[in-house]
DNA sequence: ATGAATACCTGAGAGC
DNA sequence: TGCTCTCAGGTATTCA
């Protein structure tokens, strides 16, 4: 599952080999990853068409690819969704079994949006070269070095609602995704259920440092394994083998105390406490 | 303002 | 073996 850190190996893979290329053709073999495209796959072709990249950024977990701005000064917003990945091939390497759409470039290789789910998808952007106006919602995520933390601090405290959702909630805090949010949270020695208008200062500083942390481990990481032709981390490579100490880890003892790892049915999904490290809230007030 | 539910998806794995 | 069911998860949208 791609979160913050995934999407920035992708992004520096895209900035190395993708970056100042050319577009030789495109070809749409599964029109549901264009489906936030509203004009639709031929609009896509068309506007993609011969256009130079001249920048790869992201925020949060969204990327684009900024375009020559010759015309107007448009982006490729790409997400990843679950299952997305971003390849760099020799044009004549076979497809992958979930290619959904192919770039040519102007140096023979291509680039290849593959994604299984077909949660992510690709879409132009127009004017959307240093921010896409369908992304203005998201909040900067805390690699960013305009990421202001007391500003964040704010924002939570102003809420009333439980820590993890507000972690998970894209317009306080981006690129935090449900793995990154339980191990943040059990560096903090916090339960998910917290309620954020009760969080101490000292309490929301230990979490946005958790937060960073751990990201930043993860893609220290992450970005030690891809190579040349593989701009891609998504789960199976790099970071996911590294070790977890709460997420995925129900029964298994905490790293800290010995206590097994609960798991909470949580949003439809699950969360993964210490039950003695991160106590369950008594009451909504703490 | 907040959150709950739902839609969007595939495929691995479990259970029968 | 083959069927059905559950689960995984980010985001947008709609409804309460």
């Amino acid at each position: 599952m791609p979160e913050l850190p995934e999407v920035e190996v992708v992004r520096r893979g895209l900035q190395t080999h993708v970056v100042g290329r050319s577009v030789a053709g495109v070809e749409v073999l599964e029109p549901r990853s264009l489906r936030r495209h509203l004009p639709g796959p031929t609009d896509f072709v068309d506007r993609l068409g011969a256009r130079t990249i001249v920048a790869a950024r992201r925020r949060g977990k969204y990327l684009w690819l900024a375009l020559d701005d010759d015309v107007s000064g448009d982006a490729v917003l790409c997400h990843l969704g679950m299952s997305g990945q971003m390849l760099i091939s020799d044009a004549d390497a076979p497809d992958p079994r979930h290619l959904r759409v192919r770039v040519l470039l102007d140096d023979g290789r291509e680039l290849r949006f593959c994604d299984q789910r077909i949660f992510g998808g690709l879409a132009i952007s127009e004017d959307g070269a240093v921010l896409p106006p369908e992304i203005t919602h998201i909040a900067r995520d805390p690699l960013d070095v305009a990421f202001d933390p007391a500003g964040f601090a704010t924002a939570l405290r102003r809420r009333q609602t439980g820590v993890k959702r507000a972690l998970l909630d894209q317009t306080l805090i981006s690129g935090v995704g449900t793995i990154y949010a339980d191990e943040a949270l059990w560096r903090a020695r916090l339960h998910y259920a917290r309620n954020t208008r009760h969080l101490r200062l000292r309490e929301i500083d230990s979490l946005v440092g958790h937060v960073t942390d751990v990201m930043g481990e993860a893609l220290e990481q992450g970005g030690t394994s891809f190579d040349a032709l593989y701009v891609n981390v998504n789960g199976q490579s790099g970071y996911f083998d590294r070790s977890l100490s709460a997420y995925g880890q129900e029964g298994r003892p905490c790293p800290r105390c010995g206590t097994p790892i609960r798991r909470d049915a949580f949003m439809n999904r699950s969360s993964f406490t210490c039950p003695r490290c991160q106590p369950r809230p008594r009451n909504g007030r703490w």
